[in-house]
DNA sequence: ATCTTCTTGTGCTACCTTTCACAAGCGAGA
DNA sequence: TCTCGCTTGTGAAAGGTAGCACAAGAAGAT
């Protein structure tokens, strides 16, 4: 299993996961590649490529054991623990995630909330109450967080990575809108709402100026 | 300018973009592919070919001046006008969302916010105020509403895409955990952070294993 | 036991994206 | 005007990703 897996199979990988998972849900037995592909916008041949980098786990004939399956992905996705979570910065972005049950339900767990704006301090959100800055690497540390989400304003970002980084995170999950600076060591994800807007505009712009060369 | 551009093309475009609009604030001149991509992420010769799929912005021994450069992406991107969004949904997510000031320095202005629970409707969030899905087709289009943001949970959220495009939508940026489906001349985003996090768990995942296998 | 139907796992191929490398071009200085 | 230093724009090569197509295998029917 020393083949480099790409980011697009993993973001795969996930995909599947969350369609077992309901799968699983509605007692459903066995599930073919096809029917996978179909709900997570993929093709059926994709499907058994991205599974085939880390096993047989189909039978020929039948499809994929929907619990089996499920159970295996969770294994290479590394789902079988619990993670520990920490949001910085407590504004609209922050406090939304911290109420936001699906982690839970998911195997992550929010166990901290930073802000450098005194007057937040001390609340209580969601069952966590929002700390100190300076208070960051010790409850790191004290609460074994491997995964921060930098949910600060953009000018603040690129500090509270390094922060987290230094406290012995292994991953950022990054809202900023700001490209981070990281040791290679440490995962990085970047969710930019507006960036995905503009990619959106894009499309549509161009779908309007492809339809007017053609009238 | 048939040619297909990429999606990872107009991700990085939007990146620059971004970049480019710091620099200019930051009274900046020009600026070359190197810093351009040290800033973003990306490579010099990425940042270069990226552009001259569009043409040749920039002038050979001095790199491309910020504020041209910044206007022909925008042109490029669809972003001269303003766009009008709704978003369905007003949970923690969609209040999050109308009161995040950045869109509207970005060009996109939220102008009508759904929900379905009937305490919620009638209350104004961020200058919006919260109206029942029976009147989404016709606020769509008095509206001229382009872009509908579905933070429904996630048994809503089929449902509330197919009335946001049959009312005229054109894009679509789902932030709820399922691949919508939807006519190909609709463009669809989705944005999910249960995804990005479980793909952290991998590398980090990943990573501890390598490290074990070299002791 | 054989046939039929279905679906997996995978080598091969085609396509697409990124990187390399360098000629072309620009400005400054002598 | 010539040279030097620097950076763009781009053809060609490399590297990666996705799709095709089919042999291999599984179960049920005859």
């Amino acid at each position: 299993m020393a083949r480099k897996i790409s980011d697009s199979t993993v973001r795969r990988l996930s995909r599947y996961l969350r369609r077992l998972r309901t799968l699983d849900r509605q007692e459903m037995k066995v599930v073919s590649s096809r029917e996978l592909a179909e709900s997570t916008g993929t093709t059926a041949a994709q499907v058994r490529k991205d599974l085939s980098h880390f096993g047989s786990f189909g039978k020929r004939g039948q499809g994929y054991a929907v619990s089996d399956l499920r159970v295996h992905l969770e294994e290479i996705l590394g789902l079988t623990r619990r993670w520990r979570v920490a949001v910085l910065g407590v504004g609209k972005i922050g406090s939304a995630l911290l109420g936001y049950g699906f982690f839970t339900q998911r195997g992550f767990d929010v166990v901290a909330a930073f802000d450098s704006d005194r007057s937040k301090i001390g609340r209580e959100l969601a069952g966590v109450s929002v700390q100190a800055l300076s208070e960051l690497e010790q409850t790191f540390i004290d609460r074994e967080i491997s995964i921060a989400i930098i949910a600060t304003p953009v000018e603040a970002a690129q500090k509270a990575a390094n922060r987290a980084v230094r406290a012995g995170a292994q991953a950022i999950l990054n809202f900023a809108p700001i490209k981070l600076r990281l040791p290679p060591e440490v995962a990085v994800r970047e969710m930019d709402v507006t960036l995905e807007l503009e990619g959106l505009c894009y499309l549509v712009t161009e779908a309007g100026a492809a339809a007017e060369e053609t009238e």
